[in-house]
Order: structure tokens, then sequence, then C-alpha cells
DNA sequence: CGATTGACGTACG
DNA sequence: TCGTACGCCAATC
């Protein structure tokens, strides 16, 4: 293959298009979707979210996404998730290290030295529960 | 610009 | 069952 012209054209390439920019804010603007369906006083995990959304292995970009959860409206209900063993692996980024616990308390779930008890009863799976 | 770092989860020995 | 490796990918150093 040869490529004609001997001008050295420095094409500018734009760091992120409107379309990349539109898919990750729909993808941020789903798992947030996700995060407020589910119901009061259960629970649901990162990697749950992620499958549900076709991406099964981004269960970190969930994570990620839960980062900007505090500055959106509607409020994202952000201390009903948790990782895969029910363990409150989020809280040092609530406003203080035992809002998680508190808020999730108000709401009649128990948690134990950072775990969510009986777990796998408040486990709600978004794959399972919704049929979108 | 390459390396490192996570609110994670699965695979493998 | 436990520890390690790796995929994931935006952000940060």
């Amino acid at each position: 293959m040869v490529i004609a012209g001997g001008e050295n054209l420095l094409l500018e390439i734009p760091t992120m298009t409107a379309a990349e920019d539109n898919s990750l804010e729909s993808f941020f603007n789903q798992v947030y979707a996700v995060v407020r369906l589910i119901p009061k006083g259960r629970v649901t995990s990162y990697g749950a979210i992620a499958k549900y959304l076709g991406t099964a292995r981004s269960s970190r970009m969930v994570g990620w996404a839960m980062n900007g959860s505090h500055t959106v409206r509607p409020k994202v209900p952000a201390h009903r998730v948790v990782n895969r063993n029910g363990l409150l692996t989020g809280k040092n980024h609530f406003s203080t290290s035992t809002r998680m616990e508190e808020l999730l308390a108000q709401e009649g779930i128990d948690v134990k030295n950072d775990q969510v008890q009986d777990f796998k009863r408040l486990y709600w799976d978004p794959a399972a529960e919704l049929a979108i």
C-alpha cells in the first residue's frame, strides 16, 4: 500500500468524538438508572449491574461511575450497591466512613463489620428481577 | 506518553 | 478453600 502525497500532513486527531462522549454518558446514566431501581431495603452488586448492562467484565467501570453518583440528580442510592460478597467496599467514598452503614440501617439492613447481614436474602439481581 | 491505580469479578492451580 | 493472575478502562501520576 502506497500513500501518495509528499507533504507532511499533521492531522489533528480529536481526543474524543461526540459519539464516544454520548456512549460514556449513556453508560453512566444506565448505571444510575439501575441503581435507582433497587428497592428500599435491598442491595445489589457492581458486577450484577455490569452484567445487566451487557458489560459483564467491566464491573470496575460501574464502581467508577459511582464516583460521580453523588453529584447526579435525582439522587442515586449508592449505598445499596456493595461488592459481590456483601461487603461495604465503597464506604470510604461517602461523606463519612459510617454514612453508608447508617443509610442501610435506616432501611432495616443490618451491617456488622462492613458486612451486610443476610446478604443472600437481601440480594437484588437486576438481570433476574427486571426484564427490559 | 507509559505506568499505576482502583466503589470489581472471574479463572485457575 | 485460599492466594494469585488477569480482564476491564478512565483517570491520574
